[in-house]
RNA sequence: GCGGACGUGGUGAAAUGGCAGACACGCCGGUCUUAGGAGCCGGUGGGGAAACCCGUGCGGGUUCGAGUCCCGCCGUCCGCACCA
């Protein structure tokens, strides 16, 4: 008997979550807790996290802390009465996978169902409210036949195209390298320089959507997105308005080229306005008029020039700011002063943006500046500040475009950079010479990569034929298990070396025919696997036409700001075309979207190198998946991130065990019969703030709340049931199987997750008598207690029967009285 | 260089323009104990015996009142980077 009670009193005590943890996991997966019906629900809420790549080492801390918020909120809009759907799945192509695949020498199809079950096993034992009816792998051919699908729907309709592009191929590996392979213009595997080459690549047109994807940036009926995510993309989309300015060639170099007097050189420059000190040209040293307009004395030069550039790698050529060029020795006309001006190449000049040319004006134009000084070419003011005399030397480029007037400058002399800008646009469209337009940083998405583990491009080139597109019911163009799967040395992907796949009949007149050897970007496969989550068993169509009506776009996306701009803009980009082409009805993908912050370790990024790198399975193992999310929501705001500390963990344990005790007492005594009356407006006040916390994404904010719940419980002795019933509903969010455990203790036979969302009454969220701070001066001097919103002439009143306020106020006289109900009065003496 | 975020105790962090440091870790003291790396109770920004004074990176400003708003620096982190 005396046993009994000591092996229940020491049960009570302390919570043993290894064997709560899978009884609730078990009981889940049995009831289908997690699995709304897709068809039927009501309330549909698609509460979406950006899903992993399967790495080798499995989830990290990272991971977990982001899948755990986003699934404190899906959890938290499932209590709330919602039909959540959770799923999760795997972006395990890409250069990752094949890379290290590579280094361990297995093959990645192998590796990726190894890393796959063990993503899964941690994701299980997370506690994560994942329908795993509807895990997807961006590997498997059901899903990437999709993505061919995808890739056909846009070539068909003229969206993806073919041109020649750089790329980085290092030339010991004999392979192309994706930029972030190349560390200080080296092969990161093995150091060897690397050079640019240009190869045949595919396309999509995004360019075309530039001003769509920049407007609905401010659409906040599409999008309510984080600031900085909005930002990053506003950035990256690059919009910039300016003018397109066609040059004329001088009669002398017009004379050698073929077509002289109708060659124009088109530029791009967002200072029209300084036409007039444009002093030279500048071409990108591959641009197509280069080897048309050099006289033959220059073709060497330019060669070797050329050459020169083509030893630096991409990276290093954006990075290094030393200028080089060469002068073309053909000249250009200015059409504003008619002089003639010499033509150079540099490839500061990028290919890749604007005309791939540029008019210099030095004056007004740092880089331009730098490089007239270098070769010794003509500075030019054409903007004089207020005050300064148009003739005044220039030590450096004058590049204010608010402050100044136009000087040197015919008829726009006189005029603000705005006003010329108008004026010269004007003249500019009126001679035929060039057109006011707008420009964007952004580029066509280079969707092709020269690897194997990708889903191979589904196109087949014919002698007769061209590119021709495979057929839709011929898809997935299966990526074929080959062996060596290494880049090799011709520059095309290792697919090409694989004859029986690489062969194949043109699809028109079925004659022999190659196939299209490149595979596509990892950034296409996540950028429509949202569309998939709810489509998954439909193996005839990518997305079921219901199905998503449904449930897309996504409510809530959670994510790392790492994908700011790639995968967020492509995904989005890829949406718009999916709504053009009419198979959805909605072109932005993603309602709400938050960037979740970054974990670091004891003040220091987490990395193998320093061996700081928290493994979660430990600590879960240690200390129970609960505990482990409570401190990882804990540790810090969610959208900020955190210092992840191993003595912190305790903190969130402790606070787990005085709950299971109080649930505990309440089972027992269920005594407290009447709450004194600031228990009741703690309890209020706690549902409000966890209530408003976890919509706002304020996870430590919210726990703090039900710690300081906890606290005021434990002071007053009270364990009534409905105080403790609702705490545990809303702790289920974030520790959902101790939730769980205290609801059935509680009594309840159904998931807690049936439960209601507590709701609280305002009027009691605030205390009857209320301290008010009595400042007097600004500085606090005095508190006083007086009733609720009583009004300033009985706070007066008040303050000044406190002996301390009297002795501030002393002899002077009260000038002003400020008030806010409720909370202050400051007493201004003068 | 450009863009963004940020700077608060010993530490992680709280604060609709209104009591700076909630909550938690750690630490100190007490208690219980054969024991304590468990639990419980109390304390914990700095100075001061106290009354009080000083405190949110630095310097100005707005305001009755500024961690919060504005201007200018300094520093840290993250993007982008010769974008014409």
């Amino acid at each position: 008997m005396t046993d009994q009670i000591t092996d229940q009193t020491t049960a009570d005590r302390t919570y043993q979550p290894e064997a709560v943890e899978a009884k609730w996991q078990r009981r889940w997966a049995e009831r289908g807790t997690n699995q709304p019906d897709l068809d039927r629900a009501e309330r549909p809420f698609y509460n979406l996290m950006m899903f992993p790549y399967p790495s080798a080492e499995g989830l990290h801390v990272g991971n977990m802390f982001a899948f755990t918020g986003s699934d404190v909120y899906g959890r938290f809009k499932r209590l709330q009465g919602f039909d959540v759907f959770e799923p999760i799945g795997f972006d395990a192509f890409g250069i990752h996978s094949e890379n290290f695949a590579l280094k361990v020498g297995v093959h990645p199809a192998e590796l990726i169902p190894r890393n796959i079950a063990n993503f899964r096993r941690q994701l299980t034992r997370i506690g994560a409210m994942f329908d795993w009816r509807h895990e997807l792998s961006t590997t498997d051919p059901t899903y990437y036949k999709w993505t061919q699908w995808l890739f056909l729907q846009l070539f068909k309709a003229g969206k993806a195209y073919k041109k020649a592009a750089a790329v980085n191929w290092c030339p010991t590996c004999k392979t192309v390298l994706a930029n972030e392979q190349v560390v200080g213009g080296l092969c990161e595997r093995c150091d060897t320089p690397v050079e640019q080459r240009t190869l045949e690549q595919w396309f999509f047109r995004i360019t075309e959507y530039a001003d769509r994807l920049l407007a609905d940036l401010d659409d906040k009926s599409k999008m309510d997105w984080s600031e900085t995510t909005t930002t990053a993309q506003r950035n990256w989309l690059g919009r910039s308005e300016g003018a397109r300015i066609r040059f004329a060639l001088d009669q002398a170099s017009a004379g050698h080229v073929v077509g002289g007097p109708d060659v124009r050189i088109e530029v791009f420059t967002t200072r029209p306005d300084t036409l007039f000190g444009a002093t030279y040209l500048v071409l990108a040293p591959e641009h197509p008029l280069v080897d048309a307009l050099a006289p033959a004395e220059a073709q060497q030069r330019i060669a070797a020039y050329r050459d020169q550039v083509a030893r630096h790698d991409l990276v290093s050529r954006k990075t290094n700011r030393e200028k080089t060029g060469v002068f073309t020795g053909a000249y250009a006309v200015n059409p504003a002063t008619k002089r003639p001006i010499p033509i150079w190449i540099a490839d500061y000049v990028l290919m890749e943006y604007g005309t791939g040319a540029i008019m210099a004006v030095p004056g007004h134009d740092e880089r331009d500046f730098e490089f007239a000084e270098k070769f010794g070419l003509d500075i030019v003011r054409v903007v004089a500040a207020e005050g300064e005399a148009a003739d005044a030397p220039l030590e450096q480029a004058f590049t204010d475009d608010e402050a100044g007037r136009l000087v040197h400058s015919g008829f726009l002399d006189g005029m603000s950079v705005p006003e010329a800008k108008r004026a010269i646009v004007a003249w500019l469209e009126r001679e035929g010479v060039g057109e006011g337009v707008v420009n964007y940083r952004l580029h066509d998405w280079c969707i092709s990569r020269q690897r194997y583990w990708g889903p191979p491009i589904p196109v087949v080139y014919c002698d007769e034929h061209g590119a021709v597109p495979v057929p839709e019911d011929q898809l997935p163009v299966l990526l074929p298990e080959i062996e060596d799967f290494r880049p090799d040395d011709t520059g095309v992907s290792p697919l090409a070396r694989h004859e029986e796949w690489y062969f194949t009949p043109c699809p028109v007149c079925g004659k022999r025919a190659r196939r299209e050897t490149d595979v596509s970007d990892t950034f296409l496969d996540s950028a429509w696997y949202y569309l998939r989550y709810p489509s998954t068993e439909f193996d005839d169509r990518p997305f079921d036409a219901a199905r998503t009506r449904k449930w897309c776009p996504v409510a809530t996306y959670i994510g790392g700001n790492e994908h700011a701009v790639l995968h967020l803009l492509y995904s989005r980009y890829i949406a718009m075309v999916l709504h053009d082409l009419g198979y959805v009805d909605f072109d932005e993908p993603f309602r709400r979207f938050r960037a979740h912050g970054l974990i670091i370790k004891e003040g220091a990024k987490m990395s193998k190198s320093r061996g700081n790198v928290v493994v979660p399975d430990e600590y879960i193992a240690r200390w129970g998946a609960d505990t482990f999310r409570m401190y990882l929501m804990f540790l810090g705001p969610f959208q900020e991130g955190g210092d992840f500390r191993d003595e912190g963990i305790s903190g969130p344990r402790r606070f787990l065990d005085k709950v299971w005790q109080l649930v505990g007492d309440t089972v027992r005594e269920d005594a407290c019969d009447e709450m004194r009356h600031d228990v009741l407006v703690k309890w209020h006040q706690t549902k409000k703030r966890v209530t408003e916390g976890l919509e706002e994404l304020r996870y430590n904010t919210a726990i703090a709340a039900m710690m300081e719940l906890v606290n005021t419980l434990r002071e007053a002795n009270c364990c009534a049931r409905p105080v403790v019933e609702s705490l545990v509903v809303m702790l289920a969010p974030l520790a959902p199987h101790f939730a769980e455990e205290c609801w059935e203790r509680l009594g309840h036979a159904t998931s807690v997750f049936e439960a209601r969302w507590p709701t609280f009454d305002p009027a009691l969220t605030v205390e009857q008598a209320v301290e008010v701070v009595v400042q007097v001066n600004g500085k606090t001097r005095a508190k006083v207690t007086v009733p609720r919103d009583a009004d300033q002439a009985a706070v007066v009143a008040a303050a000044l029967a406190d002996e301390a306020t009297r002795r501030f106020v002393g002899e002077g006289e009260v000038r002003k009285v400020v008030h806010v109900p409720n909370r202050l009065l400051n007493l201004v003496v003068g």
